[in-house]
RNA sequence: GCGCUGCUAGCUCAAUUGGCAGAGCAACUGACUCUUAAUCAGUGGGUUCUGGGUUCGAGUCCCAGGCGGCGCACCA
């Protein structure tokens, strides 16, 4: 499958098997000796394949509404992990579950008993074998007719079984009010798939979502692209990213923080909807609505500006909704619905200045600012970067502003300095076309009338140059192919960038370690 | 990065003032032909995250480290 590892040698391979008993729990020796016996008698714990003639959901989507101790003359073969197990002596119960969380009972009757609605028994020995290698955990095939209980509960009794894969670790306590640990989902997302429905809804959702925006993109003549991931220059937003280094190349490589600055080329060649979902890259710190890689959907379209974005993407967000009322209706907040309806729009600036009690306007000093920032109780950054107008402004909005925000937001027309890729105001001197998209008080999406003019780009990264020599780390490089790109003509266009897993936590209310299936965690013990 | 807090059986948790390390489920043995978290009888299972320290005695107190959670800072 894949070439020799160049792994050293001296650390143990991740998932070496631990075969010296020693280091095992009492549950899993017991199992692994389940295993070593049904072996020695001939048998196979990982067979290539198991009878499967349909799905638990379909037989109960077949078998709906049969009363007590029905016997049909449906004859399947299912298949799925066992999850509940009651023995009754010579009648045994046990329930399955299947991927998506579907479980169907299933009966072992030592010997038939027609009168009592148990045409078939599976044998002494059959039923034997199954309490002594079955566990908990295990998939196993069963092959009989379709029944109901005497209670009524759909069930296939079996005339056969056969177990499809032997799980050498328990599950975890399966019964109500007994959660895993946040620690132990986010580490074994495989256990917590199996074992709660949310975490397999979140999925469902996520993927639902993903196929609303591409739908919604593709219908209206976007073009999906892939553009680099490793980049020689890190661009395109304001972020510390990850480094790493290329052998055959012989040189330093950035994991992107954004796509932009190839999305745009894309643009300047003609390709003039495009769009892209995939990961980016920042070294920042983590939290509930931070990850250091993070899905984002950024799309640009010639001759759009920043209004029309901004409807674009509300459309999009609203099919989102659409998708996951579909799909997992339960994990949709009821707050969701104020999605569908009208949102609100505010200035930067004017909104600030209603906050504040006091007029900001793009001219006002940094000093200024500061002595607001002081007076408002919020504390200010001693890096170079944080003590310029442009971020003294954001910072201030986010603090004032945002937690009075209620309802879709967009806040309208930013600092310039914090925005170099951005075109701009039409009329208004001193701020930019930008708006940022809030729910729920994080921000969901980003959107620009996009700057076009090679020569003010130009100017906006040396500007960015003069601020990362002043020690601001987050400022970007000037990137030469770019602006050759840009010199070789850019439409007018509007761009905008909109997380996806923070779509997925405005429509939940989850965290994002709770969207993503595997966040990155320390190596625990 | 800073502050607070947690880590005990496979899982979820308890353990009084520093004094025999426990429960439920799971596991093991046995009984049971209609159970729904089956029930009944019995049994086993612990490096109390790691390493030091104090003490007659440490899950508990102190120090250092590891890994979480929460808050703050930064970022989206």
């Amino acid at each position: 499958m894949s070439d020799a590892p160049a792994t050293d040698p001296s650390t143990p391979a991740a998932g070496a098997p631990r075969e010296t008993g020693a280091e095992r729990s009492e549950q899993e020796r017991v199992r692994l000796d389940k295993r070593a016996r049904i072996l020695e008698g001939g048998g196979d714990p990982y067979p290539v394949s198991v009878p499967r003639t349909t799905t638990l959901a379909a037989v109960r989507e077949r078998h709906a509404g049969l009363g007590a101790q029905a016997v049909t003359d449906d004859e399947v073969s299912v298949t799925g992990r066992v999850v509940f197990q009651r023995g009754r002596g010579k009648l045994f119960f046990a329930v399955l579950q299947e991927g998506d969380g579907t479980r169907l009972q299933v009966m072992l009757a030592q010997e038939a008993r027609p009168d009592r609605g148990l045409p078939v028994g599976v044998g002494a020995d059959a039923l034997a074998a199954w309490k002594s290698d079955v566990d908990l955990g295990d998939h196993v095939s069963v092959t009989g007719r379709v029944v109901t209980s005497g209670t009524g509960e759909l069930s296939v009794l079996a005339a056969s079984w056969a177990l499809a894969s032997k799980a050498l670790r328990p599950l975890p306590n399966l019964y109500e009010g007994a959660e895993m640990s946040e620690e132990a989902r986010v580490r074994a997302r495989y256990v917590d798939l199996v074992v709660r429905d949310q975490a397999r809804q979140v999925v469902r959702a996520r993927a639902a979502v993903v196929g609303a925006l591409r739908s919604v993109l593709g219908g209206r003549g976007f073009l999906e692209v892939e553009t680099p991931m490793l980049q020689t220059l890190h661009g395109g937003a304001s972020a510390r990213p990850f480094s790493t280094r290329s052998n055959a190349f012989d040189m330093e490589l950035f994991l992107r923080i954004a796509p932009e600055l190839f999305l745009k080329r894309c643009v300047v060649g003609g390709l003039e909807k495009v769009f892209e979902i995939n990961r980016n890259f920042r070294n920042e710190g983590a939290d509930s609505t931070h990850s250091p890689e993070f899905a984002m959907l950024e799309m640009y379209e010639a001759y759009g500006d920043y209004d029309s974005m901004a409807e674009l993407t509300r459309d999009l967000v609203q099919a989102s909704v659409r998708a996951v009322r579909e799909t997992a209706p339960d994990l949709l907040l009821p707050e969701a619905d104020e999605l569908l309806a009208p949102w609100s729009q505010v200035s930067m600036y004017g909104s600030l200045s209603a906050a504040a009690g006091a007029v900001v306007t793009p001219r006002t000093p940094a000093e200024e600012l500061l002595a607001l920032a002081e007076r408002v109780g919020m504390a200010v950054g001693d890096d170079a970067g944080d003590r310029g107008h442009g971020k003294l402004v954001e910072h201030l909005w986010e603090h004032l502003v945002v937690p009075t925000l209620s309802g879709p937001t967009f806040v309208r027309d930013f600092p310039v300095e914090t925005s170099p890729l951005v075109r701009a105001h039409r009329s208004e001197p001193g701020v930019v076309e930008k708006w940022d998209l809030y729910v729920r008080g994080f921000e969901l999406a980003t959107g620009y009338s996009e700057l076009v003019d090679p020569v003010v780009q130009r100017d906006r990264f040396v500007e960015q140059a003069r601020l990362a020599a002043a020690g601001d780390d987050e400022a970007m490089q000037l990137d030469e192919d770019f602006l050759a790109a840009m010199e070789t003509g850019m439409p007018p266009t509007g761009g905008v960038g909109m997380g996806v897993d923070r779509l997925l936590m405005a429509l939940t209310g989850l965290g994002i370690r709770e969207t993503v299936l595997f966040p990155l965690v320390r190596p625990g013990r």
